[in-house]
DNA sequence: GAACTATATTCGTCTAAGCGAATATAGTGA
DNA sequence: TCACTATATTCGCTTAGACGAATATAGTTC
């Protein structure tokens, strides 16, 4: 009870919620991408990074100097369903569309001047969970 | 968002989440009956209803010295998707349980000691959503 | 090794919100 | 009106956590 209270807790604020709009809608992304998509500062995002994979909702692995997170592989069928509500929910809000589309532009840039996992020519399609 | 924020703020924590599945699994309950089977202080119990009602989780109807308070109807699918995630996910939570079967005891004795709207032999089935 | 970069952590401050005890409010019934 | 009851609210205290600025850490490149 207190992990599913925790998981909420995660869940209960705009720039989280914000952030794993992005990540489901690219896959994976290094810090300074969500950095320059929603104009958090660094401090911002590597904390709410951070809480949400603490919380258990992202998984991160290192390449390089960059940290890359993704939405953490559902555990089991309570956080299938889980993932499933968010991304609807957020499908249709307002300000995660708005970053949804900012997010792609970057991407078509060239994401971090220097590199990127997510090259201009392959934006993922919206993640879809099996 | 803020609102989508706002609900998630009011499941992050352990108290309301097992307000909520009494809820669910009763359909409507005083503050007392709640107060007696999670064994929380009136002031702590009647506190974390209203945050819940606030952020558009319950509603309730006031009858004689009673408040009433049950799951709000949904609003919109978004809503109703999330009201069944919660009742699946704590159907199988081991606190949950726990209480599920003490608000059965307390109803099957007479809750309230002299009034409820759920009678001894009334005992609802499990909340169903159409 | 030294400079550079991306990310994480610490520090000090501020606000939200948790808690129990006490008190207020409002409906009931004599 | 007065006592009684169920619930809500206030008070004082404490903790979690949000924030930016500054600093630390660790990988890269020269």
């Amino acid at each position: 009870m207190q992990d599913l209270a925790r998981v909420f807790q995660a869940l209960g604020d705009e720039a989280r919620l914000r952030i794993l709009n992005l990540l489901f809608k690219t896959g994976e992304l290094c810090v300074c991408d969500i950095e320059s998509t929603t104009g958090f500062t660094q401090t911002k995002v590597s904390r709410h990074l951070s809480y949400l994979k603490n919380a258990g909702l992202l998984d991160c692995r290192q390449q390089g100097l960059w940290m890359l997170y993704k939405i953490a592989t559902p555990k089991n069928p309570d956080h299938q369903q889980l993932l499933e509500y968010l991304q609807t929910v957020l499908q249709s809000n307002p300000v995660a569309q708005r970053d949804s589309r900012e997010i792609i532009k970057n991407i078509k840039k060239g994401c971090c001047t220097t590199f990127s996992t997510i090259k201009p020519n392959q934006i993922p399609a919206t993640l879809e969970l099996k």
